[in-house]
DNA sequence: GTCTATAGGCAGATAGAC
DNA sequence: GTCTATCTGCCTATAGAC
């Protein structure tokens, strides 16, 4: 009988998972900020009080979902650059994996990154992976400065707020502007590939 | 008599200008999707219907917020460019102008670039001033070309998208992370300055 | 132009039966 | 783990008296 608790433990998972994705859903529609766990509940095929019995709270909800977005994409990130030497081609690499799990997952996005719900603080715990993205993105440009693709500027503090920017704010455009387009076809995630050369010209090496 | 009507629509239009001006307070603390307008009203005094009678609908608060938005920015960036040369000065003045009031006009900003409430889309007459400020951009850079301080390609459609991309990164990944920051200390609006110095790297003339 | 009263919803969350 | 019932509170919007 000792397999019984397992079975319990693996269907309350399921269902657990079965909530986040629905919550996504709501919140692609609704807006981030408009999720309602009574939405969810109508959708999974239960009364609303019966979700109480998962997650302690509207807040929980969020909490889990942003700590399973910033373990996603960091494992983009790392993924999109592990076929690449280090340097500027893995960074290219890893800024379009990065790029293209944004728009294929853009509600979730819109929580991790731009904070649209007032009042919604992550936990320490589902924070920790965005501390991981920042290093994985640090220790490209130290290996790009090392290989004299870049100027030894670039790994500043300013040079990281910029490169940041870069990509945020195409990203931030082509949501705003043209959400349903391809990654390829889009008027500003084409410029995604070109970010390494574009830093290259901002901080030319010696 | 003929004052009197005058003196009603003086006071109408004052009792407008305040609904619009504690709209914007809501915003600022409740997110900008938050907009409630009984709160609207209890900051106001007044009950919720009799705001009825100055906004057929929440909707028509939005659309009357975002034309004053679009508007005011327009001037800033406008009035940003007056004093400076046409070509890069100028494009590097009213950047500074327009960056300067984003980060003093958060809440309406987000409203105006970032559309962070479903379901509204701002009425014809509400958005005819963006198209104006693209206008001003699109003359700005002309004006550097010719000037020969900018490669012609800077005025392509790849070109423009970029730039917008640039200030939209620099002021999301402001407002996102150090909202309360003065401009000149901004790890991002530091940036804003030097955002033409950029602009001619990516696109040197000749 | 203000109010009261009200319609008709929605939400988050808890208590307690089964 | 599910439910019903309920508390408490919020909202947009309308009708109609004053």
């Amino acid at each position: 009988m000792a397999d019984i608790p397992d079975r319990r433990a693996r269907r309350r998972a399921e269902t657990l998972e079965e909530i986040l994705a629905i919550a996504l859903e709501v919140m692609a529609e609704d807006g981030v900020a408009g999720l309602s766990l009574s939405a969810v509940a109508r959708r999974l095929g239960i009364r609303p009080p019966s979700l109480y019995k998962y997650f302690p709270s509207r807040h929980a909800v969020y909490d889990a979902l942003f700590e399973r977005g910033q373990r996603a994409y960091l494992e983009a990130v790392q993924r999109g650059a592990a076929g690449a030497e280090p340097g500027l081609a893995a960074m290219a690499a890893s800024l379009e994996a990065g790029a293209r799990w944004v728009m294929a997952n853009q509600a979730l996005a819109q929580l991790l990154f731009w904070r649209p719900v007032p009042g919604f603080e992550p936990s320490e715990r589902a924070y920790a992976p965005a501390l991981a993205v920042h290093d994985h993105f640090t220790a490209l440009t130290s290996a790009a400065i090392e290989r004299g693709e870049l100027h030894p500027d670039a790994a500043s503090e300013e040079g990281q707020a910029l490169g940041s920017s870069l990509i945020a704010g195409l990203l931030s455009q082509q949501l705003a502007n043209e959400p349903g387009a391809a990654f390829e076809e889009g008027r500003f995630t084409r410029w995604v590939a070109r970010l390494p050369g574009v830093l290259a010209a901002i901080y030319p090496p010696r």
